[in-house]
DNA sequence: TTTACCCTCCCCATAAATAGGGAGTTATAA
DNA sequence: TTATAACTCCCTATTTATGGGGAGGGTAAA
């Protein structure tokens, strides 16, 4: 199992395009022996980048539905730090219980474990491995890959990133320093006046600053220029 | 080696308090034949974790000229998704290339290779390997263990969060359904009356949500609670 | 050398946010 | 059942932010 590890690796190394990268999830699927295995990504501009074994019928539920705002995988591993199986969610919510009862029925298996892996720029992305068994045979399956899954999910990541960066070429913000400097101020409570002072210049300067950087980051107020920049880390609380 | 650093990582999971933890560093260290180890964890409040095997002198006075704010490694980092040698980054400013000159004062190698950990609420966490070597004999080191070092940084990462979880249980801010939404709708940059109008609410009700997450927030104005909101995860924008 | 971007300062009128207060209804949990 | 918290609505006055405009000096790259 391991050399077959080692070999999927290699050929995961060799993915040019997205129909290779969506059939590196198939080999892994069958390779691990699991009902699915699903990369998906998503960045701060809502942008969306997926693979994976699940039904057309279950994505586009999932996305018809906004499954996204209710599903407790996405929000639980949007609040830790590690791999986590499914059954330590909280699923407690009646609308938890009906978005898994759903999923059960589009062929999505009652045993889940997601690794969260996270990036600048609000980048964000999960990659599950999904089964039908009884909770002790999860565990041990994942107990006996869990430290070759973090470097599977990595090394999907990194194909992603890298046809993101292809494709997109993002027209990068950057904020001068004051500009960054200013708008940190603010995002820390500050008032102008106060975000002035610290700074040794007018309000006016700083209101020059703080409305250039909107200007860049295309934000309607300063509010928004604030959740921009930190959401595109541009600057650090 | 292989088995070298598996043996390690079983180590590794023992480990129990913060002198073990940096124990680690000295052993993985000499197992890898290497200059330092260090891991260093920050989250949204500034809060600071590290351990490593950097002289206390350099460590004081990175802190005391608050290096932080200058180190390409800690901005570079910041910006991207995956590990990275620091021939990558940018040194090109003259505070980056004093730093960089400091530094080697200190007996900080040449060669770094630094991995990126992101979590939610704000958490970053650095796990870097450095050495005196010329570029070539740095690459074919890191080639030959990039994939067991994202393994090991996240096993480091784990033990980290383990010993915060512990001393911390923080106590963690919640919002309402209503005062995220809220929250999330003016960090998109709505104004108070088109979110209240999103929302199907009165302004004023909206206000009410606003006032009552910046309160729990502790923060002094919108725009700090909405950054806030950010840093913590508790909005996805 | 020109172009471009950064830093600094100022004015004015309007729009929006803030800081207090109070009060009633519905869920959820103890 | 009874708290507790969430959700909804309203008032007034004051402070602060916004959206335009213009202008001069510095530095660094093309």
């Amino acid at each position: 199992m391991k050399t077959g590890l080692q070999d999927f690796l290699e050929a995961l190394q060799e993915v040019e395009n997205f129909e290779e990268f969506q059939d590196a999830t198939l080999k892994l699927r069958d390779l691990l022996g699991v009902s699915h295995v699903v990369y998906h990504w998503v960045n701060s501009v809502g942008e969306r980048f997926g693979a994976g074994t699940y039904s057309t019928e279950w994505v586009d539920r999932y996305l018809e539905k906004d499954y996204l705002r209710i599903d407790p995988v996405i929000f639980g591993c949007f609040q830790r730090f590690t791999p986590v199986s499914w059954k330590q969610l909280d699923w407690s919510t009646k609308a938890a219980k009906a978005f898994f009862l759903d999923a059960l029925d589009y062929g999505v298996g009652n045993q889940g474990y997601t690794i969260p892996i996270r990036g600048p720029k609000g980048q964000f992305a999960l990659f599950t491995l999904n089964h039908t068994t009884t909770d002790e045979a999860w565990e041990r399956l994942i107990a006996r890959h869990a430290r070759d899954l973090v470097v599977v999910a990595h090394e999907f990541n990194k194909k992603a990133l890298y046809f993101e960066s292809q494709k997109a070429a993002q027209p990068s913000v950057s904020l001068s320093p004051r500009e960054a400097t200013a708008i940190t101020h603010i995002a820390k409570g500050l008032s102008r006046s106060q975000a002035a002072a610290e700074m040794g210049i007018s309000e006016h300067t700083l209101r020059v600053y703080i409305e250039s950087a909107r200007h860049k980051l295309g934000a309607m107020n300063t509010t928004h220029a604030v959740a921009r920049a930190l959401s595109l880390g541009l600057i650090i609380v």
